[in-house]
DNA sequence: TAAAAATAGTTACATTTGAAACTATTTTAA
DNA sequence: TTAAAATAGTTTCAAATGTAACTATTTTTA
């Protein structure tokens, strides 16, 4: 085939993180949750998780370890998360939701899941898989270039 | 259908307008040019549409009029545009690539194209397709929410 | 087992970015 | 025709982010 050389790809998928960010954080702030996009990654990927610690945030963020580290402080002031050091192994720490921190997840997942439908409400399904199937790909092929 | 409620569409967006942009900066880097992903947008969207202003650029690129105006800036420092205050309306400043420019241009693209296709190299065309179709709609679907 | 290497997480600093207020100019409408 | 509103672009300042160097701790290896 030939390759996109005008930025299409690279434009979406910036515009899309900046725009999904945005609305999210407004529907949020709407009802009254003061909280980045960042941190309501943070907070869904402890809830499916459990109890992890930074390095493994980490990977499944996709962030650096300094971006993780300051999402962590900030969900730890507000009393999301608590953060313990493993004594066994006393560079890492535990990262875990607080029982407030659950209970906002899931009021957060609520207005997420509301503000997901309206952006994907005229998408066929299968095409929205066939998208993210595509996205994980590339995604993949990313962290190896 | 269910909705996504787990961050998967915002995490993978905002991964892969990260990861596509360092990729893709540090290609242009290996072969001497200097130039950041944006200004590398900007550059291709000039090249395909001509001479343009700057709230123009506002629209085809989808920042906001801050980021375009630092994004020519540099761009015109270092010689890849001009920017020239309309005489018939003096609010407006005509934004074109320079012969330079051009030339520069032709030779990033080639760049991008490959590295585009190292990224989507696994992928099955019709799938890209459907994936860019999903992304365009999101994006229409986010600027009205 | 002691020194070197590796790992988890933090700190510090420079750069980038975002939002709001601002200037200059043109258009609208009283 | 002139005051108010609208538009294009710029400036400014605070907040977010990326990079590199750092601390503390554990693991490896000579």
């Amino acid at each position: 085939m030939r390759y996109q050389f005008d930025p299409t790809l690279g434009k979406l998928s910036s515009n899309i993180s900046r725009g999904l960010g945005r609305v999210l954080v407004d529907r949020f702030s709407e009802k009254g949750f003061h909280i980045s996009s960042d941190e309501w990654t943070v907070i869904a990927t402890l809830y499916n998780l459990g109890s992890t610690n930074q390095s493994n945030l980490v990977e499944m963020v996709g962030r650096d370890k300094v971006a993780i580290k300051r999402i962590i402080d900030s969900l730890e002031e507000k009393g999301f998360v608590s953060r313990v050091v493993i004594q066994k192994d006393r560079r890492y720490r535990n990262v875990m939701l607080t029982l407030y921190g659950e209970d906002i997840y899931r009021r957060l997942e609520v207005i997420a899941g509301q503000t997901m439908g309206t952006v994907l409400s005229d998408i066929d399904d299968y095409k929205i898989q066939t998208c993210l199937e595509v996205l994980e790909r590339v995604n993949k092929n990313l962290q190896v270039a």
